[in-house]
RNA sequence: GGGCGAUUAGCUCAGUUGGUUAGAGCGUUUGCUUUACACGCAAAAUGUCGGGGGUUCGAGUCCCUCAUCGCCCACCA
């Protein structure tokens, strides 16, 4: 077939291999995907990592599963396309790219100023950004690098702003001061979505605070002593009777020379703690709530990083605001108001980027209303048009979009998109644009910039070239699959969703896989902090790009957090290393065959029994990996390939088929026919999964011609060759006594390369005449010197006592003369005896259970009493056994 | 407080509408360099399927309950 076949060496070596086919396909354009009327389109696109990001075992799963997809979709002849690109990541990129002046320059954001940092921030992405896109190659990951993208590039960006007028105009999005999340390392506004809530000791302080009137003072608990300096009131519960005659009264407020109202609030709950409580509206969201309802002042006594301000007093301006906390306490208790100290665990609100806790204050920041957006996107999900897989994360997402509140949009960073708002500060006008305004006047366009993932969520169009409507739109768009994390739920499915059914008026994707989170061994998180992160490259290097996909995508359980660790690539490897061994086996009985694509009439018409159980093995397997895939069952059709290659084809078989290739001629030219066959079959099968190694063996074994390539070819068909269940049944009866014997074999510490004689009494006259037809194949097994197959007793007086191994066909024999131990078989037999009438008992119990009769269907019934049956005549066989040998 | 998931061999996990004697890999034990593979071959041992109750002719599988572990959301003066 092809002048390109080349010998194999003994152990595969996966580095060599993957360095040389992935430049062949990616320089003859094999990823590029484009609208093609011919054909069915198939399209995803990446979850865009962070243009700072370095590949993870995260990515590796993801992208693994993604390249599957698209290399499955390939083979079965659709157009396939799957678009690449990175995303802007602007608080994190922000902090990356400081941190890097910093050392490198002694320079950073605030002596450059916006324009130079921002072009700093450019130079950076360019030199180091997107690592992570090109270690995806050595994966092999087939993206249509053709069409990366960056979300901010000239045309994505203009998506954002374009969306962005929309929505402002539809009067969504809108400009107002709220109380938001704010992150003192980032200096910015954060959404709800960006806290991390974590459980950490801390303390209730409980603090007096004296009547104004000297006639005594109330105690107020609180976690956060150092935001007392923005307290404007304290509530009581108008109807708690301790309290109520308070209300209207005045404060003193400590540490301070001010005043504050009591003031009767529902929020004031007289069960928990004193009943009364602080407020501080500028720095708490009830608070904030019952400030607006008794008109209190909002005082911010924080800074953007944190530290206290000039609202705070002298003494405490500038402290940051732990030192503060502590200070606070210690001049509280040396004046007699601290009134106890409770320790407790509680939830505190984290600064998912910066790991700091957040401050929540108030602030003008940018919103966006969700409320009519989401309506559309929970139909999709509801009314099926969209499936989640697992199918009850759908029950997440409804709660969250049900809920949904408004989104923060605006960040007080420079990296990113800039809000395309100008504010013109003679008349106080606002322009909201596109472009900036062209109305004369002093306009000053808007400092903050969006949220990264304001443009992610325009992902599945914007990276196609809306709003222009371009071919690829029109062809890609709705992409069919999306596999992401779980942990981006809310910030990116559910948005992309709102964004594709808004803009487009069309949902972006029809199916959701959520990959599973991986951990360590212990079942840890992997972190860098934790050093417990291993780097694909290492282990790419270490097992192969091939070894690290298949594992990873064979020990992923469905929706369930995998526990990973480096040795667990040994699974992928050492597959590798035994496929690699099938073929070099094959090719050491010679050239490939003609027979590859399509076996000859002749030759179907010729199949051994073991040949037909090969091939029908083969596609049972592909129907249950094609049904596999279509689920996104993944795990279970690479489980299905694993044992598909080494138990079936390898250990059976291979060395089946021995058997006629020593026998040489028409039986070894049908042999090596049927290897190419059931071997170019399984190339392909495994290629979505193992893209290197499966390319490497298909023009090794010539399967395929030079320049030809197996991303191209074909994913097999079920070939209609098939066989009855009786064949089935026939050739796995014929490998139990080959097991049976080997049983033998090894309890008497006999190698199995040394040949004995077998002597096998079979069940019946048909089991007689089904092995007598085997015979060849038997001994080649059995590796016997003599094999007697025949339906007398196995005769202990003229040959001597032989152990035995009793099995559905027939019962095998290995005669020892003299060496046999009679009492370990009878011990041995005595077992086997007592299992079997346990077992028929258990059965005839059920099947004189009239309500079993009645109810169960037939099938069950009929095969309940074939197995009695067969119980029965075995344990006729085994007592059998026992008097020949007492 | 609300929701979701997990609990099966020493370890990591399969087990698709309930239906023969619950499986795999690793590890363990034993024996093999048999003309692909020691990254290998053959064989063996190990389970009250977390506890309890229920439905059913029949439960690892369905229902209830308890326990333990984990995740998400909300709340917390």
């Amino acid at each position: 077939m092809s002048s390109c076949q080349h010998e194999l060496p003994r152990a595969y070596e996966p580095a060599d291999v993957e360095k040389k086919w992935f430049p062949i396909w990616e320089n003859n354009g094999y990823f590029h995907g484009k609208p093609n009327p011919d054909k069915k389109g198939y399209s995803i696109v990446i979850p865009p990592p962070n243009v700072t990001g370095i590949l993870t075992l995260g990515h590796v799963l993801n992208n693994t599963l993604q390249d599957v997809l698209c290399r499955y979709h390939r083979m079965n002849g659709e157009e396939v396309c799957w678009f690449p690109g990175t995303d802007h990541a602007g608080i994190a990129t922000e902090a990356r790219v400081e941190k890097y002046l910093r050392k490198e320059e002694n320079t950073g954001r605030d002596e450059l100023g916006r324009d130079e940092f921002i072009r700093r921030v450019w130079k950076w992405k360019e030199e180091f950004g997107g690592k992570i896109i090109r270690q995806l190659r050595t994966l092999g990951c087939s993206c249509d690098w053709e069409r990366e993208r960056f979300t901010m590039d000239e045309g994505l960006s203009d998506a954002v702003r374009r969306v962005f007028v929309e929505l402002y105009n539809k009067g969504y999005i809108y400009r107002g001061q709220r109380m938001i999340n704010w992150c003192p390392v980032a200096k910015s506004a954060l959404s709800d979505e960006e806290v991390i809530y974590k459980d950490v000791p801390g303390h209730f302080w409980h603090f007096r605070y004296p009547l104004a009137d000297g006639s005594g003072y109330l105690v107020v608990a609180t976690t956060r002593p150092e935001t007392m300096f923005g307290d404007t009131a304290v509530a009581v519960n108008p109807d708690d009777p301790r309290y109520k005659h308070l209300i209207g009264k005045l404060v003193k407020l400590p540490l301070t020379d001010r005043e504050i109202p009591i003031v009767g609030d529902e929020h004031a709950d007289p069960t928990k703690g004193t009943g009364c409580v602080k407020i501080t509206p500028a720095h708490d969201p009830n608070d904030f709530e019952v400030g607006k309802r008794h008109k209190l002042a909002v005082i911010n006594v924080m800074n953007p990083d944190a530290s206290l301000n000039a609202n705070a007093g002298p003494e405490f301006e500038g402290l940051d605001r732990f030192e503060a906390r502590k200070k606070c306490v210690a001049m509280m208790d040396e004046q007699g108001l601290l009134d106890k100290v409770e320790d407790i665990v509680h939830a505190v609100g984290y600064s998912e980027r910066g790991d700091v806790p957040i401050e929540t204050l108030v602030s003008y920041q940018w919103f966006c209303n969700m409320k009519e957006l989401a309506k559309p996107a929970v139909e999709a999900v509801k009314s099926g048009s969209i499936k989640f897989y697992p199918e009850r994360w759908s029950k997440t997402y409804f709660h969250w979009m049900e809920n949904i509140q408004d989104w923060c949009i605006s960040r007080q960073i420079w990296w990113g998109h800039r809000i395309p708002a100008w504010y013109n500060d003679d008349n106080g006008e606002v322009y909201v644009g596109v472009e900036a305004p062209t109305a004369p006047g002093k306009w000053r366009q808007e400092e903050d910039v969006l949220d990264t993932w304001f443009s992610s969520w325009l992902w599945p169009f914007s990276i196609m070239g809306w709003p222009k409507n371009t071919d690829e739109l029109k062809y890609f768009y709705p992409t069919c699959d999306l596999v992401t994390g779980p942990d981006i739920i809310f910030f990116w499915v559910a948005r992309m969703i709102m964004a594709g059914c808004e803009f487009m008026k069309e949902i972006p994707f029809r199916n959701v896989y959520f990959t599973s989170i991986i951990r360590d061994e212990t079942g840890r998180k992997l972190s860098k902090s934790l050093g417990n992160s291993p780097d694909p490259l290492d282990v790419i290097n270490a097992y192969g790009a091939d070894a690290l996909r298949f594992t990873i995508v064979y020990i992923a359980p469905v929706g369930m957090d995998i526990r990973y660790s480096n040795e667990k690539c040994e699974i992928g490897k050492t597959f590798a290393n035994k496929l690699w061994n099938a073929c070099r086996f094959r090719q050491m009985q010679g050239a490939c065959t003609d027979a590859a694509e399509k076996l000859g009439a002749e030759t179907v018409a010729a199949l051994s029994g073991d040949e037909k159980w090969m091939l029908s093995k083969l596609d049972a397997a592909l129907d249950s990996i094609k049904t596999s895939l279509a689920d996104f069952r993944f795990h279970t059709a690479a489980h299905d390939l694993y044992d598909l290659v080494w138990s079936d084809f390898c250990d059976w078989f291979i060395e089946a088929e021995k058997v006629p290739l020593r026998a040489g001629g028409a039986d070894k030219q049908r042999a090596c026919e049927v290897l190419d066959y059931a071997l170019w079959r399984i190339l392909r099968m495994l290629h979505p999964f193992m893209p290197f190694i499966t390319e490497e063996l298909a023009h090794a074994m010539g399967f395929l011609a030079d320049g030809d390539t197996i991303m191209y070819s074909a994913f097999p068909e079920n070939d209609g060759l098939a066989v009855s269940d009786g064949l089935i049944a026939m050739v796995e009866g014929k490998f139990e006594l080959v097991r049976g014997g080997r049983f033998l074999r090894a309890n008497y510490n006999i190698p199995d390369g040394r040949k004995v004689n077998f002597f096998i009494k079979a069940a019946d006259a048909d089991a007689l005449a089904e092995l007598e037809s085997e015979r060849q194949m038997l001994t080649g097994l059995l590796n016997a010197e003599n094999l007697t197959l025949s339906l007398d007793e196995f005769d202990s007086a003229a040959d001597g006592a032989a152990p035995s191994k009793l099995c559905g066909r027939g019962t095998i024999y290995l005669p020892l003369a003299g060496l046999i131990d009679v009492n370990a078989e009878l011990i041995k037999l005595g077992k086997q005896r007592k299992e079997l009438e346990g077992w028929i008992s258990g059965a005839r119990g059920k099947l004189s259970n009239e309500r079993f009769l009645a109810k169960a269907p037939e099938q069950v019934v009929a095969d309940a009493k074939k197995q009695l049956a067969e119980l029965e005549d075995k344990l006729t066989r085994t007592v059998e056994l026992i008097n020949s040998l007492s």
